[in-house]
DNA sequence: ATAAAAATTTAGACTAACCTAAATTTTTAG
DNA sequence: CTAAAAATTTAGGTTAGTCTAAATTTTTAT
């Protein structure tokens, strides 16, 4: 059984090592977990010697099997919770994520089985991040940055790739909600700042901060 | 703020304080959170300084008016998530006190208030003890200890004493459920045990280890 | 290619919450 | 009333997770 400061640091490998290719650095995990460097250091040793990591000194620090399946049940239960207290309580989406960060330590398996059928086996949480499986696999979803696609194409908002409240409720405030779509009319080539029309017909502008944290779709495919 | 620690002591000190006279003993406190004496003498004098107890060395502990409020909020906590799991997810009453345990710690005031506005405001938790008002306060409930009972009184099972899965199962078991009525055959004089008749004829035999952590109440009144 | 900069690790220390063993205070029994 | 027993506290130590400062390794820039 992992401590609730381990079940944190795996989580956030899992994180880095998604949005990078290759190792996770001591310094990223450091910033993240909001601890210094020689903390990290200490803590990654102690994940190697459970063989949750694989970790060579100044090399950086890579996921085992046991330690991605561990990653993926914390993913779990938090996006499990945040499906709860958007869809039974009544939070926004920008209030629930601090309250997932404790509620996904609550260690019982059967907990977060009926937790999930009770909620009627959601596929995706309040922010559209898909919910790994019991098994602990992450489901595949094909989604884009708004910052990778080209003008033209009509797409779907499906997810963002950051949760803090500012971030969510710029969302709101230009009315870019889960699952509206957009037609891309432009996209700038000198700040890479897009321009997307709404189904209303309201054009909103998106700068690249922000479009490179929004995952959409094409809707036909 | 509390720690994890701090909250489960302030809340152990009310629950022994509930149950007996006067000031709360070391060794009391010790037997409850299962460390020894020393450690909580550590956390007693850590209590006393945040002015949460009233604390003299060799003199027991007593909660200041502070103290009692952040263990009614803690309690009010744990009963409230305990009907969520029972009302909501379907779990039995002997298998929720573990999971009640963690996530009383939740630290988030309006969590608690909206999983209240969930539930619908329930009045008693499934063991049957009274759920703190939002502002720190215990509910009177008038209930008795069946052990404390005379024969020929008809009384309805009203709560329990005792939360361990063994003893609830035992209740179960012998078809004793909340609510329920009985009527109070006759009491043992040698080994103070219960002999009770329910509503649909049958008689049960209650240990006195057993009747005093039942809480009855006289139906009529 | 190598010196400076950046990243990382090591060394040594701190705090919270616990421990054991010894000392002290209170209670109890005769 | 006092000696033994019980309860409690003190002293000193441990572990997990953190820190700062110094040492080491890797990367980068000329």
């Amino acid at each position: 059984m992992q401590s609730f400061t381990e079940e944190n640091y795996l989580k956030t490998i899992y994180y880095l090592a998604t949005r990078q290719q290759g190792e996770v650095s001591t310094n990223a995990l450091a910033e993240m977990t909001a601890t210094k460097a020689a903390s990290v250091t200490d803590m990654l040793r102690k994940l190697a010697d459970k063989q949750l990591i694989h970790y060579k000194k100044y090399q950086g620090v890579r996921l085992t099997e046991e330690g991605e399946r561990l990653a993926l049940q914390i993913i779990r239960r938090h996006r499990l919770w945040e499906v709860f207290l958007v869809d039974k309580l009544g939070f926004r989406w920008d209030q629930v994520h601090e309250m997932a960060e404790e509620l996904e330590h609550i260690r019982s398996e059967e907990l977060v089985e009926r937790l999930d059928t009770f909620l009627g086996h959601p596929q995706f949480d309040p922010h559209g991040d898909p919910i790994p499986t019991p098994a602990g696999q992450m489901p595949e979803t094909g989604y884009q940055k708004l910052s990778e696609m080209v003008a033209g194409e009509p797409v779907q908002l499906m997810g963002v790739l950051e949760h803090s409240t500012e971030f969510l409720q710029h969302l709101d405030r230009s009315n870019l909600t889960l699952g509206c779509t957009v037609v891309i009319r432009e996209v700038n080539t000198f700040d890479r700042s897009v321009q997307v029309q709404l189904v209303g017909g309201q054009t909103v502008f998106i700068s690249y901060e922000v479009a490179k944290n929004l995952l959409v779709n094409q809707p036909a495919g």
